[in-house]
DNA sequence: TCACTTAGAACAGGGGCGCT
DNA sequence: AGCGCCCCTGTTCTAAGTGA
């Protein structure tokens, strides 16, 4: 939509500026300097990654892959495991993540807390002193509380707050995996799209 | 000691959306 | 309607570790 608005075409001349100091802004578009060669953006009709359907739910922006097994969505559920606020694990960037997945070492998240020292030591660049480090980062991540779980999960509409929320109610895991729909939507703060994309969550 | 790889922090802003 | 959360964006700069 932002794209359609400022009418910006696949080989245009733009004019970009800093909004701060960092984060580049398209400002608009330098129509002089089309030669007739600009494409028109179309977003794709299928996974680029996967090849699955893309649906754009009635009202929302945003499309999405339908695939539950797309390759980038794994990698991308890991990485955001991993990261920062989330389960924090640090020394596993989109880089190790990326690693592991090409040895097979790891699939998904779970996978991460059966890593051995071999199978991290195998990787290029890894010695004792950088496997050791992984691992006890590893190690360390099983301490922090059930919000930072259920927000590492990656479940829909969940962010750090909501699942702070969340865990006021249920205090482990397993009572919110098989807690009614009506038990987590009567919950302050929480309305029936958080609760719905909850109770999808857990029934995959 | 140097070159290289990678992670991670800091940064501003806004679209999109749910909740009250 | 207004507020707050979610989430994404790209460029530096610095730190840590490996390998030569």
């Amino acid at each position: 939509d932002e794209i359609r608005r400022k009418d910006v075409k696949v080989g245009d001349w733009v004019v970009v500026h800093k909004a701060g100091d960092v984060i580049p802004e398209i400002v608009k578009v330098i129509k002089e300097r089309r030669d007739g060669s600009q494409q028109e953006f179309r977003m794709p009709g299928k996974c680029p990654v996967c090849g699955s359907d893309v649906i754009k739910p009635e009202g929302e922006v945003a499309l999405r892959c339908t695939s539950m097994a797309c390759p980038a969505q794994q990698y991308e559920r890991i990485v955001h495991f991993a990261s920062k606020g989330a389960m924090d694990i640090e020394g596993l960037g989109p880089a190790i993540v990326e690693k592991f997945l090409d040895k097979k070492l790891i699939k998904d998240s779970a996978d991460i807390y059966y890593l051995k020292y071999d199978d991290v030591f195998s990787l290029e660049n890894f010695k004792e002193k950088s496997t050791k480090n992984l691992l006890g980062a590893i190690e360390e991540s099983k301490k922090k509380p059930l919000s930072r779980l259920l927000f590492a999960m990656g479940i829909r509409y969940v962010g750090s707050h909501t699942a702070v929320v969340l865990t006021r109610v249920f205090t482990d895991l397993d009572s919110l995996m098989h807690a009614r729909y009506e038990e987590i939507e009567e919950i302050k703060e929480i309305g029936p799209k958080i609760a719905e994309s909850i109770i999808s969550f857990f029934n995959h």
